[in-house]
RNA sequence: GCUGGCAUAGCUCAACUGGUAGAGCGGCUGAUUUGUAAUCAGCAGGUUACGGGUUCGAGUCCCCUUGCCAGCUCCA
């Protein structure tokens, strides 16, 4: 799957590209001692970081779009120059163009040649393409969209320029196009959803972060435990389970002190001792398999705990459900020999694709993320690391799902095996992590017996293939846009009777499928018939049944989906087995 | 954490340039007893996020705090 692969060579880049010099243009008009920073086209338009005496805000958008339309108007034509560094710089120098100077000084020390863009009386240190001229472009193909802060070269250290981002397509109507499409995503937000639905609720009073599970949100949390307690039963896993809190030597043992420290909340001092809450939930599964001595028989061993962990994430980076501070992962480590890891890994990456299909999850894709020579980050052993990523990708092609190798942003202790999702508003996602480690049973002193009686140090893969709870429930109240299928749903079955009189026999049906274990309500509001039928739609339940006189006297019910018009008359026994036989399989009805 | 924006009833939103806060939905009460997307009527809900300032007077202007949103950085 190609991912934002911006072609250079597209009319779209051309474009969007442009569309950046034009808005530099029209900045440097109103701001004259703007400084430019970035410019680049990306995936839907475009923007230029500033570096401004006065910040720019939504109210001079108006004025900018109409002084960018002018510029187009006016027919600029495009030239490329090239200019030597030294040159260039002194040119930059002259318009105090300081961050641009810095960019020279880069690109110079790579040995590139230089080029310089000039349309009108705008020009900019850039090495194209852009169009011919400012009149290929549509006036009408653009919008000015959103303002944000972007530290220069993306580094926390350095200042913060500021951000506009621009919508570009290449007609007016896939502009609005792309404007309804996200418009209806936004709808689908679980944030939104949940206003309406109740799943979570994050109050001020607790704390940012920490959500608290309604009622319907812990349905999901629980459905998707029960899914994982029986795959991973039949998968040959045991269950764990482990406190929140622990002493600071463990994590110097695992070395999240030295390389994680900034994500953990700070401890605790309790009898002299600091404890800490946890970030993550190995070291105490190793501390598990070391707690008996293990035989290369026993292998391998595999833990699994939905254990909820605590990350200090900084305020701004905080969302709804996607990013919190408190978080249950769905979490397992697999404790095995070399010659098991391989297909270990394979049958992790299996189990994967196994949970997407349940969900009808198409898009997503696999990130493999590998340690770079910054060794702060990573735990520095020039032997181990090779051998762990060709592994991986060896496990990788084996499975034969495309992934895209991303340098430097493994875990500290071993390479790392991203789901990535995208989310409604086309937001890419790590739905779960998995990690082969070749480092951590070394430091806890984890070993088995070989067949001569020998101590061996065992391979460890870290898997989550639901993630946590938080995140991946948002996915799903996206996925489904809150209209979940039967296993899922928060109110599986609603019984509309069409009158008063038949609420008896409504009431009969819910205690059998009650005791039949299935989230099931009578809608005995005063309400009218249309309006509970109304508000069955609109709670998003999966399955109603209506029951007036014709149903009583035939123990018959009438079914209708969500989102469906067509209903059909059967059997309430019919009804009951089809339903729990639906609910048993995790059906989506959208299939059925 | 940083940059910018936002904050009015449970929800969605009103209140012209400062002149004593309103509606719909939802909730409650009563009437209505309904066969596929809103039955009718009445009632109750707000120290306009918190604290301070300017003013005869602040939802409206200014400052602070908190929270939320977008993006950056970071990440499951």
């Amino acid at each position: 799957m190609a991912r934002h692969a911006l072609d250079p060579t597209s009319e779209i880049y051309r474009l969007r590209h442009s569309l950046a010099h034009v808005l530099a243009q029209a900045v440097l008009e109103i701001r004259p001692n703007a400084k430019l920073g970035f410019g680049p086209p990306i995936e839907h338009g475009f923007y230029y970081d500033f570096d401004l005496e006065a910040p720019l805000t939504p109210e001079d958008f108006p004025d900018l779009e109409k002084r960018m339309r002018r510029i187009i108007n006016s027919g600029q034509t495009f030239e490329r120059e090239e200019v030597g560094a030294e040159e260039m710089s002194t040119r930059l120098e002259e318009s105090r163009q300081s961050y641009k100077v810095e960019q020279v000084q880069d690109l110079a020390a790579q040995g590139e040649a230089l080029t310089l863009y000039r349309n009108g009386p705008f020009w900019d240190l850039c090495e194209g393409p852009h169009v011919l001229n400012t009149k290929e472009i549509p006036g009408n193909c653009f919008a000015l969209d959103t303002l944000a802060g972007a530290y220069w070269k993306g580094s926390e250290q350095n200042t913060m320029l500021q951000r506009v981002y621009g919508l570009a397509f290449e007609s007016k109507l896939e502009l609005r196009d792309f404007q309804e499409k996200r418009r209806l995503a936004l709808e689908r937000d679980h944030r939104k959803l949940n206003t309406q639905q109740h799943y979570f609720v994050i109050e001020e009073e607790v704390g940012k972060g920490l959500p608290l599970w309604m009622p319907n949100g812990t349905v999901i949390r629980d459905e998707l435990e029960k899914l994982a307690k029986e795959w991973e039963f039949l998968g040959g896993y045991q269950r764990v389970a482990t406190p929140h809190i622990t002493k600071e030597n463990l994590y110097h043992t695992s070395g999240h002190l030295p390389y994680y420290a900034d994500s953990m909340f700070p401890p605790m001092e309790v009898d002299g001792e600091k404890l800490y809450l946890k970030p993550m939930n190995c070291p105490h599964h190793h501390m598990i398999y070391k707690a008996v001595p293990r035989s290369y028989r026993d292998l391998p061993v595999r833990f699994a705990e939905y254990g909820t962990c605590y990350r200090y994430e900084q305020s701004g980076e905080l969302a709804g459900l996607l990013r919190v501070r408190a978080l249950t992962m769905n979490d397992a480590h697999i404790y095995c020999t070399p010659e098991q890891v391989k297909e270990e890994f394979i049958r992790v990456m299996r189990l994967h694709i196994d949970y997407y299909n349940l969900f009808g999850l198409q898009n997503f894709w696999m990130r493999l993320s590998l340690a770079e020579e910054d060794t702060t980050k990573f735990v520095d052993d020039p032997e181990v690391w090779p051998q762990a990523e060709a592994l991986v990708m060896e496990a990788m092609d084996e499975v034969e799902i495309p992934y895209e190798a991303v340098r430097g942003e493994a875990a500290f202790y071993g390479p790392k095996i991203d789901f990535q999702v995208s989310n409604v508003v086309g937001r890419e996602e790590t739905a779960s992590t998995n990690q082969l480690d070749l480092v951590m049973a070394g430091r806890f002193e984890l070993t088995y017996k070989g067949a001569v009686g020998q101590d061996h140090t065992p391979m460890i893969i870290h898997r989550a293939p639901l993630g946590t709870h938080e995140r991946f429930c948002a996915f799903l109240i996206e996925h489904y846009g809150g209209a979940f299928p039967t296993w899922l749903a928060p109110v599986q079955v609603r019984i509309i009777p069409v009158a008063p009189t038949f609420s008896e026999y409504a009431h009969q049906l819910r205690g059998e499928l009650h005791r039949d274990f299935l989230r099931i309500e009578v809608d005995d509001s005063h309400d009218s018939f249309g309006k509970k039928i109304r508000n069955g739609a609109t709670a998003k339940i999966p399955n109603l049944l209506i029951v007036g006189g014709e149903e009583q006297s035939n123990q018959a019910v009438t079914w209708q989906r969500y989102g469906s018009k067509a209903r059909e008359t059967v059997a309430f026994t019919e009804f009951q087995s089809r339903i729990l036989e639906e609910n048993r399989n995790r059906a989506d009805w959208r299939n059925v």
